[in-house]
DNA sequence: CCGGATCCGGTCTGATACTG
DNA sequence: CAGTATCAGACCGGATCCGG
């Protein structure tokens, strides 16, 4: 199985404005979800695929396998047999709290969006062991 | 110049997560530098041509539309003939600019980001007429 | 059953060319 | 200058398969 090339990961493609390299690995409708459920306390593959917005598979696997590659997190086997592996947040990882707070602002703010307080508190506070 | 039916502007398409709702507005590689070069006090279509990403036309005159569905941004005619229109923040989309800004921040911290001080204290204070 | 990998049709993106 | 038309190719997402 090998997890060391994924097709594309360059630094930065577009230019040398941190918002276009921010967006070259974050920028599409996946990635800062699968953060969020990582803020949010979910570390399995199965965790992320229960999430409501239903993410096919091979699009999380993809995307897990390019956020280790830039270390935004980190993948443990935490069982031998059969192998099990748990999904946590770097230090990098972790400091996307505000972009995705941010968000979450705006969300509420501006679209009826009808996330439960405790959920948002949750996920505000961040991420753990 | 049919300006009102885009073909997806559904509201909360995937959840009522706030986050994955502002996803589904601004989560692609292009619309958030189309509102990062507006922060930075572009207003017109070629301006946001000019902007080193290299947005291709016909992606830049999509994204106006969405945003101005959206009510993100509000064209204004500013010469008649022949017709010229700038492009402007409205509150919603001024209230943005924390996420910009937190994407500004992770950027600069952890890829190797060489946008000058100045333009990022430009892109912070936030827009103008 | 879980964590993916593979296949595959359809959609969307983006480079180029074109128009008023 | 401000877009629209076109179109090949990339990508998404659903289904299915498979190793442990």
């Amino acid at each position: 199985m090998k997890r060391e090339k994924i097709k594309t990961t360059p630094r930065c493609q577009r230019s040398n404005c941190p918002v276009a390299c921010t967006l070259d690995l974050l920028g599409d409708k996946w990635t800062l979800l699968v953060i969020r459920d990582l803020f949010m306390g979910k570390h399995t593959f199965k965790a992320f695929q229960e999430s409501p917005e239903n993410i096919p598979s091979n699009v999380l696997a993809e995307r897990l396998k390019r956020l280790e590659n830039e270390q935004i997190l980190q993948r443990k086997l935490y069982q031998e047999r059969p192998p099990r592996y748990s999904y946590h947040l770097t230090d990098k990882g972790r400091d996307l709290g505000p972009v995705l707070q941010a968000m979450l602002m705006w969300g509420n703010t501006h679209v009826p969006g009808t996330m439960s307080k405790e959920d948002i508190d949750k996920l505000i506070q961040g991420a753990h062991g």
